[in-house]
DNA sequence: CAACATACCGGAGACCCCTCCGCTTCGCAA
DNA sequence: TTGCGAAGCGGAGGGGTCTCCGGTATGTTG
């Protein structure tokens, strides 16, 4: 459905530039997180179509700043799976990405974004796989309903993003997460609610 | 906190000014929910400071316009429940307001916005009162948790707007309804995973 | 070393949001 | 009716995002 992404760019000059371009976005963005992109370009000592043409959108730069991070979390489902039972490995996963959001707001921007279908796979799959992965071992272990779709959860997640980390962030979030593990877990009943038409 | 607000203009001219700009924001909106501003101002042939004075921010506006709708929203929880079971109301209700949100995208939005402390109270509160009515009535059966928060329901909530209402949005956000109501249940159980720090 | 195709640069320009403030018009009071 | 304070108007202006394309540097080839 499309070429393998931009493919970065192979002229000495090009590089230059986007290793600039990535330095003053990084001290621009955490001075203030809507920094804007004029700036950045300024700040760079490159023309604003320059920045545009490597990084086409802001996503995309916030992205690339910190797809390390990112990197990081992914790694850290299968990671704690081996640490512990498969519902506590869920619930601290659920720990540490809340808490990575509310520590960088901007990537959880991007990735609420991305739920809504702006990601380009890149981080999206492996995010969800990673989800489906804990999602896995839970059912398999009995402890977590079956058959539960990981973008759903992910879905679910993203709202974590939206939480004011200042004004008792903390513990909403915790409670939000605990609702959220809570219906996830294997039915033990069956009677309920009829859904709507 | 805050003197009674606005407080809608007095003046002839003001008021007739007012009702053009709603014309034209609904016109533009129904035809593309990103019209500018500028273009409904230019529409309603009045300047664009005129239209920020009558509405200082765009979800003023649009929360004008699908005030109504709203309000009708939050009326439907003492109605749902006086007609049906607990459990049954929250889930019938949660399908409305879904089902709502997919329509008018853009009142999708602004709730999903005010979730972080954007909306000034005047829909805010008397909706996440309403889930506390129907959370009330659950737990008062014993059918739900007691004590749970109607604002992290609400902001769970939020979550629907963002789905794509396109590709199997329907099926995507009744599986979430589901997973929420799942996690809003009276818990049958104790042992789970150990909440992080 | 020249010379050229091309990858890349960079800023003008189109459009948007939002603020600010001098000017206009309303409506009340004399 | 006329005057006049103040409510209300509206667009210029500052700052942003993103596109487009004439110009320039690069590195490759003869």
């Amino acid at each position: 459905m499309s070429p393998p992404p931009p493919a970065k760019p192979t002229r000495k000059d090009a590089l230059s530039n986007r290793e600039r371009i990535l330095t003053a976005a990084r001290d621009a963005l955490a001075a203030a997180p809507s920094a804007s992109l004029t700036a950045i370009a300024r700040q760079a000592g490159v023309g604003i179509g320059t920045l545009y043409r490597h990084f086409p959108t802001r996503e995309a730069l916030v992205l690339e700043l910190y797809s390390h991070d990112i990197q990081h979390l992914i790694d850290r489902a299968p990671a704690l799976l081996a640490e512990h039972p498969p519902l506590e490995a869920l619930r601290r996963w659920f720990d540490e990405v809340a808490h990575y959001g509310r520590l960088k707001f901007s990537v959880a921007d991007i990735i609420h974004a991305a739920t809504n279908g702006g990601l380009d796979d890149e981080f999206y799959v492996p995010f969800t796989r990673a989800i489906g992965l804990l999602l896995d071992a839970g059912a398999a272990e009995g402890t977590l309903k079956l058959g539960v779709d990981p973008e759903d959860v992910l879905l679910q997640l993203s709202v974590l993003w939206r939480i004011d980390p200042a004004r008792g962030g903390e513990e909403q979030a915790a409670r939000i997460l605990d609702l959220i593990v809570d219906g996830l877990r294997a039915a033990p009943t069956g009677a309920g609610a009829a859904p709507g038409t």
